[in-house]
DNA sequence: CCCTGATTCGC
DNA sequence: GCGAATCAGG
């Protein structure tokens, strides 16, 4: 696959909507994410400010052999003027539509069959931990089983037998089968469970 | 281990 | 110009 012009513009388009490489890299197809940052480099149009990533840190990197010899490198002030005024008779009235307006959802069905985590209930949980987790249940995205994937939080909210039963689907923390907020709740390190009643 | 973007450098 | 490999951070 080549950099047509369309694929350029829809670099662009995602990527200012603030996308990420590999997200990108996935919508156009035939390339990497590697391919997609290399050409937003390109394209000159780099840093965004985005979390989750390097942001652009101090001096290069300079590995084993470096082939870096201190390259003063001149900053360009050339800021290309907007021709507001310019004889442009070509005026688009941008339609609120794209060419690529259709998003539709990746989502892979995943093989299904697995246990369902536990309810941990009204177990003796740090109060901070439950607390995190009614916070973020308020943003869960609420996911059906169906909708499940391995990167997505499987914590079970509500009572299967009702209406009122979803997943929560928040980004699961590394390998985890849960988010963070349920991680905290799910694995408790055993220590705030010195209840000694009796 | 998952992700993110950044950089390098042979092609 | 391209992008895999690599790096670096969350």
């Amino acid at each position: 696959m080549s950099w047509t012009d369309d694929r350029v513009e829809i670099l662009k388009k995602m990527w200012g909507e603030g996308q990420s490489a590999s997200q990108i890299a996935k919508e156009l197809g035939g390339v990497t994410r590697n391919a997609v940052i290399g050409k937003v480099h390109r394209l000159g149009l780099s840093n965004r400010t985005t979390a989750g990533a390097a942001p652009a840190k101090t001096e290069p990197k300079v590995k084993s052999a470096p082939k870096v010899p201190a390259k003063a490198k001149a900053a360009p002030p050339a800021e290309p003027e907007v021709d507001a005024n310019s004889s442009k008779p070509d005026l688009k009235t941008e339609p609120a539509i794209s060419p690529n307006a259709v998003r539709p959802p990746r989502n892979q069905i995943i093989p299904a069959g697995q246990p369902l985590p536990p309810q941990p209930s009204a177990n003796e949980i740090s109060p901070e931990a439950l607390a995190k987790v009614n916070e973020i249940e308020k943003k869960a995205k609420k996911l059906s089983l169906m909708e499940l994937t391995e990167r997505t939080c499987k914590w079970p909210v509500g009572d299967p037998a009702t209406e009122d039963f979803w997943f929560c689907g928040l980004p699961v923390k590394q390998g985890k089968p849960y988010c963070e907020a349920h991680v905290g709740v799910a694995f408790q390190p055993m220590s705030a469970r010195r209840d000694r009643r009796r």
